[in-house]
DNA sequence: AATGAATGAGGCTTCATTCAT
DNA sequence: GATGAATGAAGCCTCATTCAT
């Protein structure tokens, strides 16, 4: 019962992190909004986490799975792996389109938090592109296209989608994320060597 | 003379908050740091600029200025739109090769530095992006490729070397930026239409 | 329990910082040493009050308020408003007569500390000021004294004692500040136009 | 001659601490800012005054000995001791209506200076209230008045003459602080004991 | 478990003073 | 004589962390 509540309070106080972090970054949050917000003290954030850079780590850890999770449930089901790459892209873009805030946590920066931080947001950028860069893996072990440095390419292809999210939430009219997204995909696949027919043939399916 | 020396000693407090806020981000660097490393004291910092963030925003600037002054410097003679577009990617990242500090204060963010700041941080990217879509423009106008987003192109081009030279700059064992240059080239060039004939003549030229 | 210590430290803040402000003037005071006086941190300062400014700006507050319901306590029960008057006047001189210090942070003015802290010093003036004119305006309506403007004689009455008692506070050997009581209320009873014989009666009471 | 250029220099920057000085205090005055408004520069002053603290001095004590000349001028062809105390009182009143800065730096603080300067401030109204005392002496010797403590008259006619000035510099609709002066004259005549015909007479002649 | 008072190192900034030119 | 760049101590304030209750 205890436990129960207990881990729900960690929870609270994750999610306040959360939303501190994303609007401050590491350096300007301030562990007593954290503690503010989620309806505790200071004290209380701090019987549930040692430090504050390890509330941080956690939280990059646990919205990072919860992320990737999310990607793979999404393109589960399918089985040609160009889509899947588009599908991939499709769903960060998606997330991020509906949570600025946690695109500033991810893609803007956490300078100041140390190395072992700096290193946990390079595994997550590796998860994402690595995640692309299997999908391309598997589209020229297909035939589907032509061999090249696929993960390269994955990098690439999480950089464009972190410049373009990023540029939006900074616009003073962001407009709308998703009318980015057919030029995107049109870039991506056809720079990866997809021929035109086939993007015009996902584009339908998606449209 | 004096203004000399002091124009001099201007520069080396440039440099050092330079180095000093690429390494630790803007709340991370401290101003007696800075001192320090310009062989200056923390007033005589204060003596050339008002506050923190004047500093910063100066430095920002300046650096943009030279960047964007060799890109344009490097594009001059060249008359193929293509090439100028692959030349002025080309360009910058064999500046960020040469010097990953710099790389890191442009391509990591500065969270905390205040909403001006950030809007300068935009203009910059905004800049570099903007070249590459007056290329692509330029290249549509003239019926080398067909016609498509330039804006969101252009973001997506520079958002992609972000990242490759993000995660080169992070990297453990970086290997050689450069080598990463062809594959970003093709599947850039490619990404926006150009035939694989002129890429090849591109790549040929400049191996 | 703990809300009790917490007061009593916020208390012993208040003194302290009561001691220090009138030791050093507004400007002159440290933080730092309102702390150690206080036997607590500067942070436990900061954690009290949430600014030099707001310290000083309460501590005048409080301390005024002490004082005037000293000296309507004092004349409460007289109903002459001439000895009313009179024994106000001896009872700020009596009060300053016994805490030099406070009288400096009284009198002595805070130059530095802001247009607020200021209105709220001339506040503490007119309160003064204007109790003094309220006992001559009773003593006018009663027929004991002939009409005058009564505001510019309380101005006059508390600048009188005021700079008695400074001079005193200065002085390298200060003697009994009470010995010049008697001719400072003949001059500003007779200055008002009390007849000498009720003077008389008054300084006979009050021997 | 560049002795008189020296000399000049010399007493612009007087005049400029005057103006800072009165403006914000000892503690807040800024030896930058006395500088520019003597259109010189910081080291301009350094030559000239060794010292924030000597400076002040020199100021203070100049501009008093030029105060007590104009009362002593002005009351020099008068012999009634009463009148000439009047006319002490007014030209010093008139003085400070004329020059609200001035007022400022003499009747306001200058706490955070150290111990000289407060001596040297204790002098300066020492000295006012000397005059007034010597004079209030020669009409005891004169049998214009019955004796008193004329040392506490003294002070007692300056700080009533303080706080008025002091009132009307603060208030936010001064009015004119001559209108105090009858008021005043009448409170304090009559306080040390001149009889009411005397005062008339007075008023008279210089309404 | 939780609270919130307390700590103290460290950060940005100001400013009296010095000194090379 | 004068300038203004430079210095560095000291000031106000923030905030991660600790701890008695």
């Amino acid at each position: 019962m205890q436990q129960e509540r207990s881990a729900k309070r960690r929870e609270r106080i994750l999610d306040a992190a959360f939303s501190v972090f994303s609007q401050h970054g590491y350096r300007g949050a301030g562990v007593d909004e954290v503690g503010r917000q989620a309806e505790t003290s200071k004290g209380g954030v701090y019987f549930h986490f040692p430090t504050k850079e390890k509330l941080f780590l956690e939280l990059l850890r646990t919205t990072a799975d919860r992320l990737v999770a999310k990607v793979e449930r999404a393109i589960g089901p399918i089985d040609d792996p160009i889509v899947r790459a588009d599908v991939a892209l499709g769903t960060v873009l998606g997330v991020f389109a509906g949570h600025r805030t946690m695109a500033r946590l991810f893609l803007i920066d956490a300078v100041g938090a140390g190395p072992e931080f700096q290193a946990e947001l390079q595994r997550l950028h590796a998860r994402f592109s690595g995640i692309i860069a299997a999908q391309l893996d598997a589209a020229v072990a297909a035939g589907f296209i032509e061999p090249l440095d696929t993960q390269v390419a994955g990098m690439a292809w999480f950089g464009a989608l972190d410049e373009v999210v990023m540029r939006w939430l900074m616009a003073d009219d962001p407009g709308r994320l998703e009318d980015a997204q057919p030029t995107l995909r049109l870039l991506l696949l056809r720079g990866v060597g997809v021929d035109e027919e086939r993007i015009a043939g996902i584009a339908g399916e998606r449209r």
